[in-house]
DNA sequence: AGAAATAATTTACGCGCGTAAATTTTCTAT
DNA sequence: ATAGAAAATTTACGCGCGTAAATTATTTCT
């Protein structure tokens, strides 16, 4: 290894014996040579351990095999896990993914988007904020660079949508919850930050219709991205207050069931699917931690590889069409009910 | 806005009236240029939305503006937040930082250097595995890239490290559990991926031997960076089998401890810090969970602040000395203790 | 073995910008 | 107003690689 060090293509294709061109017909695809150059040139690179300036082949090549991945709050370990496989999935068909997080902020959103234009990336995974998100902006992004958007849809932008089914999700919940005792009722925040918040409102209205019932919705205040501590306080609230219609909580998500649980847990007050339990609560995410809530959460879990696959099958779809997909598709992943002790 | 489409600073330099070297002299500082000069050059700035070419830019100064930034596990909402906070840092400063995650698996921490490498970053923030890392694949990144550890330390490689006081956390809460009841045990992984959790387990024996007390450790097994599960796992076996030699549990840190009273609340073991509960239970790492635990966990706090900002000082420090600093520093930051219910 | 197909080489240009040197313009201070 | 300093301009080269065209070498097939 590493005689002397290489400073360029040129050095390589000197040292290797084999002329630039080819040299830089192999790094962008090994297989475009004949096997004999592959094997020397490999035998060379063993040697000398030269990497292409990766500067200087993306200013001359006309697309990059940069992968952008944007998503609303990489401190929420579902969108951790869904980066981890996205990102997984990138390296595996050859581009370099970037990850960025919005924090929860629009301005970091925003500035997210500036950057990754900068790195003229082949095509962009963008998990939006949502009702945060500057909209003309994204747009505009678009425009630009093919983009699919995922987990939560901005309609008509974006090359296309990829998500979750909130009616599968809920009606799954809402199903269970019912079958097994009280009629639940739905604990939200009042302004939720995400749409998919909205979807699961409508999704559980429309499955009370269905199954004949009256509907609850309880709406608590709070902003941002802190969904344990709204839900904490606002259980707490709905809870000391006696405002609670039924005695089964459908929680429109994980996080904000973990604050409603350990509020339950600070007021005395039993949670569980047995007889003996005050309450029954259930959720939607199956975020990595509700296995381990108290007790454990029911919710009904997302399909983490099929919508990574699904995603980036079609930016993949999207780069070879060099941007033109035709008409701009939603897909939507079912849930799986995920019955634990909490209902 | 957005006259023609500006294609390259030759023609930017045109339709703004300023030649070529000034633009290219003002993008790199605009404070090196006249303010007239700067007007003019932001006035057409406006007006035509150019943006200098990222990738002809780094091939051709000496240093790029980017940091690495490396953790190893990014679902952990640890090193989610240490990394939302260097990021923060890294931008105000006016680098770009590049965010990685090694997921727990070493080849990844590796792919994860090497990508680091091909895009010559300033330098690099480097948190490692621990246990899994590859040392000599470390050194040899550091050897070529001013890097500074964070976290977990690996004796004598990188400029710097940055980490935090493990004496000082857990001298806190032996001090705490034991002036308030029963002894503590030490409850931890038998093979931690993490060293951190060797010099816990050390500073926990010091401080029993200081205090004269008799020291108990309990070693669960388990591998990988699932800690609650194993957390969980391993607590069910102790607590089923009444292994537990005093009634007051320190876990090594937070993510065990979640598991851990996942398991109590499972097998009905009340955990608080009151007369009338089975044991206390505290911990280390002040997780962004620990609060809504049940009982909402007693632990100690990192100063993620004082971290990320020396952290990043030094290495701003290191990278303006281009790569000499001197002798090895280790910088460790005490811990704040939080008391809440569950001891 | 020879023709056709495939692959590698040679040569050459361009990408967009950093940067250096020499020169000219503009500003600052007396 | 004028000298000196500071800033901007002109000119020119280089960075490391993609890529195209023409040519030469190698392989494959009948």
């Amino acid at each position: 290894m590493s005689h002397q060090k290489i400073k360029n293509m040129e050095e390589f294709a000197a040292v290797s014996g084999i002329s630039r061109p080819t040299i830089s017909k192999y790094f962008n695809n090994p297989d475009s040579v004949r096997a004999s150059t592959r094997g020397r040139i490999e035998a060379a690179l063993k040697e000398f351990n030269y990497r292409p300036n990766i500067y200087a082949i993306n200013q001359n090549r006309r697309q990059t095999k940069n992968i952008g991945i944007v998503v609303p709050y990489l401190a929420d370990p579902f969108f951790a896990e869904i980066a981890r496989v996205l990102e997984r999935c990138c390296i595996d068909a050859g581009f370099t993914p970037s990850l960025f997080s919005s924090h929860g902020e629009r301005a970091l959103e925003m500035a997210a988007l500036d950057i990754l234009r900068s790195i003229k990336p082949a095509g962009v995974l963008l998990a939006p904020l949502g009702r945060l998100s500057d909209k003309k902006h994204i747009e505009q992004f678009c425009n630009d660079i093919p983009t699919i958007l995922f987990d939560s849809n901005i309609e008509g932008i974006g090359a296309a949508f990829v998500g979750s089914d909130n009616f599968s999700f809920v009606s799954q919940t809402v199903e269970y919850l019912n079958r097994n005792g009280d009629v639940p009722c739905f604990f939200e925040m009042k302004n939720p930050a995400n749409p998919n918040a909205n979807k699961r409102r409508y999704a559980y209205l429309e499955m009370m219709k269905r199954l004949n019932l009256e509907p609850h919705v309880i709406q608590i205040e709070g902003n941002g991205w802190q969904f344990e501590e709204i839900g904490f306080q606002g259980a707490l609230k709905v809870l000391r207050n006696d405002l609670l219609p039924t005695n089964a909580v459908l929680c429109s998500n994980d996080r904000l069931a973990i604050g409603f649980l350990s509020a339950c847990y600070e007021l005395g007050i039993s949670v569980g699917g047995d007889k003996a339990s005050d309450i029954r609560v259930a959720s939607h995410d199956d975020h990595p931690y509700s296995r381990f809530t108290c007790p454990s959460l029911t919710t009904a879990a997302h399909d983490y590889a099929a919508l990574a696959d699904h995603a980036l099958g079609t930016l993949f779809e999207l780069i070879e069409s060099g941007g033109e997909i035709g008409k701009r598709q939603e897909t939507l992943f079912a849930a799986r009910l995920i019955m634990r002790d909490s209902a």
